[in-house]
DNA sequence: GTCTATATGTTGATAGAC
DNA sequence: GTCTATCAACATATAGAC
């Protein structure tokens, strides 16, 4: 009878745990360098491995550059999804996407620009960018979103307690207002004259700030 | 008598038409692939010139990409600066910032992707970005802006008109709405499923809606 | 000024020992 | 699985002819 470990295992010579450490550091190189500019060399130093186990691991930088890109990519929306998609009230929403947005972009303020800067320079990572979000093609993560938006905010237009807007208008504007101050964040420390620790302070004055702004906004 | 033909050339051995022709291919590509992703041979053929003439005008990639980079970050600030600088009433300032920046950004989408990537993969550039919108030090750019919206913006809280806010939140907040979704153009339009001219629609839609949009969420 | 040809240095990737 | 040593392929930059 042969020997075996696990049934599971689909590649038994891996250790999950050096692949895991392998993974962060290439996240972080990856995210501080970008794609192109990243060195191998200095993923493997960050991973304390040598550098030909990252191609015993990921085969090629491309490879382990899309498996980070995927888990990057579906760290950002797929909660946001879930809150816009849900049954809670319009007004609910808007409140927990900002405290949901901003509380993760303040533990992680790169990946908003690596994000960005990775779709600008490779269009071919949009696809994986959608599937690292669902399973489901392009346009049914819309529908399921947008359908359940242009409900809520009909209803509220009805009873004249809101200005219509368009679903995607919404969501865009929404997203904007809390992602935006993250990618533009090199920008905006130096044209503020503020350090690290001012942009924290400044985020944390827009978390009290932005649900009431943006649904004044929509007031009639 | 020495020949000379004009004195004020600090490189009398540069033709003004070349150096121009290459700045543009450098920019084409450096936008397109990013500092570290662009080939230097890619932009001599996009200049249809050698490569080696590269260096003679620029010396080395980091210079020419330091030059494009100039170019690039004093064409999108500085004409905001100014409206949002000037005597012009709040609401006019808004609406002609929302004019401004969907217009300039129309014509060239890529640009906020690539001053973000740039930026966050170089901090480096962030003193240049400075120096490239103004020559004063960014204390100053902040003072002269902000010190004039505080003022209005206190005229109008005082008039019972409109909420306070501090400037530098009115600017981020106006900023994001125009500029975001250029800089994540690529990821909105496969979650809106939509192509280039879709994109356009959305963006002229977002013309007519934004300083309302705006405006009214600062008021009492 | 603009070209061809080439030097010089990196970088991703592989071979093979342990 | 993890390492050392090395290859082959660029990419930047320069030398030198025209």
């Amino acid at each position: 009878m042969v020997k075996r470990t696990r049934r599971r295992a689909v590649r038994p010579t891996h250790d999950e745990r050096t692949e895991q450490r392998i993974l962060e550091a290439a996240h972080a190189v990856f995210v501080r360098r970008g794609t192109a500019g990243a060195r191998m060399q200095e993923i493997a130093q960050e991973a304390a491995v040598n550098q030909a186990l990252l191609h015993y691991y990921f085969r090629s930088k491309e490879r382990l550059a899309e498996a980070v890109f995927r888990r990057a990519a579906g760290e950002l929306l797929p909660r946001v999804i879930d809150v816009l998609g849900s049954d809670a009230a319009l007004e609910e929403k808007v409140a927990r996407v900002v405290e949901l947005e901003l509380d993760h972009l303040l533990r992680a303020p790169f990946l908003p620009g690596y994000l960005i800067s990775e779709l600008h320079h490779h269009p071919e990572r949009v696809p994986q960018l959608i599937s690292a979000i669902t399973g489901l093609a392009p346009g049914d993560i819309s529908s399921k979103v947008f359908v359940k938006l242009r409900a809520q905010i009909a209803g509220r237009v009805e009873a004249r307690t809101m200005r219509a807007i368009t679903p995607d208008q919404f969501v865009v504007n929404l997203l904007a207002l809390c992602v935006f101050p993250f990618a533009a964040r090199p920008m905006l420390m130096a044209l503020l004259g503020i350090d690290r620790e001012g942009f924290e302070r400044f985020i944390e004055r827009r978390r009290a700030e932005l649900t009431p702004f943006f649904l004044k906004a929509l007031r009639p």
